[in-house]
DNA sequence: GCGCTCTACATTGTTAACAATGCAAACGCA
DNA sequence: TGCGTTTGCATTGTTAACAATGTAGAGCGC
């Protein structure tokens, strides 16, 4: 067909980063809560919204919800996941187990260029609390962890970072305490210290501090099992 | 059309357990090696070996090309991944981060019954060494390591565990040495006893260093990036 | 009015036909 | 014979129609 004489790509690439694009907006929407829990993402909207075939929304909803952050209703549709108590302490317990590492090869890795990175993003971050663009700064918040991933440049960290940050996004919304969306407290400026100071162990132990401090503002009132808890359901208080 | 007069459910549940199903099954023929990197699956072959529509096929390819462990070309196919060296590494880095973690999760969370299926599975795995059943030995020797994830009760790790221990056979499959493809030095059976000594810190350093036993069999003759280092291609030797 | 049933509509699930692309064997030409 | 081209087939990608299910609202008996 095309030979030597066709140097130039016809297509370039119709390929499937259609649903990926799709995927990745929905995400990003998680992530900083313009999407919440049990929302429901009807096919013909999302067509409309990304403008693309059924088959590519179908198909970035089950990518979604085999990452748990969509949940799919055989016959009644897809939702925004409503992520139960067990669901949250898996999330959380993940992620204890999971970013101290990232961090801790993010700062062995570490160079000047991504100490700029850093800092250029905890301004950022700064900005967005003083403007009081809650979306942003909680959309910054969450990417600084993903930042941290892709300073350790594991692809397998990368993508579980960013499904756990989402996923935790949806947990502060539901069990969060209210007003509090975000890690404000500057424990990733402390983090950013570490880095300089390239001490690993240092750094390992804040993000560990650092995750523990956003679960101390989310209510959990861990019963082993998902079961209702009727006693404390119908106990006046 | 049907209420109290319809105590049963009719169609119990049609539900898309279709490509979760296709998706478990290839996952388990990656982890013991039926099918090996770069074999194509075409879509028609896994209509019929599954017996099950085209549709579904595809979502579960979807599915498992967005856990790395199948490649979709555009127009091309899905193919078992071939792992790059820089994809083992993080395979393989990932695995050190977390699997310690899940060990220890699991040590403190084991309980007598827990105790049992460890034993009843490595009785297995032994069995299928003694008999030369490779890949019933290779299967047991990666479902051991979920078999940790399912004790830790943990369904995030659960499910990346699942994955790396997937990619994991299709790296040993590329890089490792030839003949060897599980942990055969017992490795297993030690990490059993500090379960009965309830020994966190020994189990984690074990699992530390059963998964470098692993790596140490694998020839990552890493350069930084993916580029093909033709110096030594082209060197004799 | 209250509750139930039934009907009409909206949404999701599935299938099948069609379009586009890649691949391989046959052909032609030097 | 070797290389480039062409042609036909096999496979994948996309769309659209159809089937099945769920939902809301009207109708109706009590």
């Amino acid at each position: 067909m095309h030979s030597l004489k066709d140097p130039v790509k016809i297509t370039e690439s119709s390929e499937r980063a259609t649903e990926e694009r799709v995927v990745e907006q929905i995400f990003e929407a998680v992530v900083d809560q313009r999407l919440q829990p049990g929302t429901k993402l009807s096919e013909a909207a999302l067509c409309e919204a990304f403008d693309v075939g059924r088959m590519h929304v179908r198909r970035a909803l089950l990518i979604l919800a085999s990452r748990e952050v969509v949940e799919i209703i055989s016959n009644r549709g897809a939702y925004i996941a409503s992520p139960t108590e067990k669901q949250s302490r898996d999330v959380f317990e993940a992620r204890l187990a999971v970013e101290p590492s990232v961090v801790k090869l993010a700062v062995e890795r570490a160079n000047a260029e991504d100490l700029i990175r850093l800092e250029k993003h905890l301004k950022k971050e700064h900005a967005a609390h003083d403007n009081d663009n809650r979306h942003e700064a909680i959309r910054l918040s969450g990417s600084f962890h993903i930042l941290l991933a892709e300073i350790a440049n594991n692809d397998v960290m990368i993508r579980t970072v960013k499904e756990l940050v989402a996923r935790s996004s949806l947990i502060i919304s539901v069990y969060g305490a209210p007003g509090v969306s975000s890690c404000r407290d500057d424990d990733h400026t402390d983090l950013l210290e570490a880095f300089r100071k390239q001490n690993i162990d240092l750094a390992e132990s804040l993000m560990h501090a650092h995750l523990n401090k956003i679960l101390d503002h989310i209510n959990l009132n861990a019963p082993a099992n998902d079961s209702v808890d009727f006693v404390s359901l119908f106990s006046k208080g």
